[in-house]
DNA sequence: AATATAATTTAGGTATACCTAAATATAAAT
DNA sequence: ATTTATATTTAGGTATACCTAAATTATATT
């Protein structure tokens, strides 16, 4: 049995490196919260594991083992997150938070029970693909909503589950995944942008944005 | 927060000092599969906590704060088993397995989601009294089955959740909490009982009615 | 190419929670 | 009341997972 850090370093590697292709000692310290000293020291151990290959001063890669353990995690962890949305109508803001803690007391046999009371489903509340029990899992190639351009519309694909208090706000606006929008207007110098969701036009400024990513990006009629 | 470790102690004392009353080391140590000397290094944590009262070599005893936390934990532990029979189809056999690490992570938001969901029940499904929110625990006193003479019925009240083989056992038998039986006959030198449940007799060894607490024990008319 | 900056690793240390072996206190037996 | 057996504690040690401060390496700047 692989320990909770264990399975947390795994995870976030696997986050970094589909996101921003390299994991470096800093970047996984940040995301963990903890001293990059203290990352250095772990890589080691996940090194000796065959989880990684890390050479010195390059930054780590999951191994095919490592990925396996890193992306029955995540399964475990946006199942958990729909399930409390579905089963226990726990808001998508609060999910996260449970879910961190849950993901690693999951047996094979409850993920089991979970998934099929869910009817094998294949994305969480906030739009990021869940896993399948053999580690498949799609993953989309997504546009930031920041950079679409006016006269565009798309389709909301996923948004962070990192910060609660974000998506609460999201969720006041309507930002759910699956939602179609249209971008009427981009203000310059980074300004906000305005969209139209079930026709109502909502402001949402570019920071946020960023923290959105859209598919089916097409120009409107 | 408390952790885990300290979390599994104050549950384990509060079991022990409500059946046998005192609660020494080697009880603890044997409950929790852990060598003597450690029992020793925690309960001056404990102790220095607060949570217990531990006079050297003379064992421990829960503080008013500790009793709180342990039955919190109860509370947890409880709730979990019920909800993953009830809402996941786990057999009886495999949930206590399943809520000793769940009991750790349940937040009070999810445990009164759950509580609700359930209707606010009282007991487990191994009949085992269910703390309320507010620490109140209901003890029913019951007998042990194996100490029932012929010519008596009684209602079975409680089974012990610990041995999953037995449970499974009790269960094709019919051992469930809250099941009428009728003791038939009890054969002396510590020999088998014949108790009849549902106008089936079944026979049952000794040793296992020592797991098996009923209440409601009556002379047949 | 030399130097400054930033990232990473090493060294040394802490807290938790366990272990075994040895010492000591309590309880039971003679 | 001693002796013996058992329970408990102390002493010393291990593994995990973190920390800060200092040293080292890699990268960017001039
Ligand atoms: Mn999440
Ligand atoms: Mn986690
Ligand atoms: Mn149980
Ligand atoms: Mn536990």
């Amino acid at each position: 049995m692989l320990s909770q850090s264990i399975e947390d370093y795994l995870k976030v590697i696997y986050d970094i490196q589909s996101t921003d292709g390299k994991v470096t000692t800093t970047s996984l310290a940040g995301k963990l919260g903890i001293a990059p000293a203290s990352v250095t020291g772990m890589l080691k151990k996940l090194s000796a594991k065959k989880l990684v290959t890390h050479k010195k001063y390059q930054g780590v890669q999951l191994t095919e083992s490592g990925t396996k353990i890193a992306l029955e995690v995540i399964r475990h962890h946006r199942l958990i997150e729909l399930y409390l949305k579905e089963a226990l109508g726990v808001p998508w803001d609060r999910v996260h938070e449970e879910a961190e803690k849950w993901e690693h007391v999951l047996s094979e046999d409850i993920e089991d029970r979970i998934d099929k009371f869910l009817g094998h489903p294949t994305s969480d509340p906030h739009g990021s693909p869940i896993p399948s029990r053999d580690g498949k899992i799609i993953e989309r190639d997504c546009s930031c909503l920041a950079d679409i351009e006016p006269g565009h519309k798309a389709v909301i694909a996923e948004v962070s589950d990192h910060d609660a208090s974000m998506l609460r706000y999201l969720g006041e606006l309507g930002f759910y995944p699956e939602t179609n929008i249209v971008i009427d207007s981009v203000e310059p110098f980074n300004g906000p942008m305005k969209i139209n969701i079930k026709n109502k036009i909502k402001i949402l400024g570019r920071e946020v944005a960023r923290y959105i990513a859209v598919t089916d990006v097409k120009k409107v009629a």
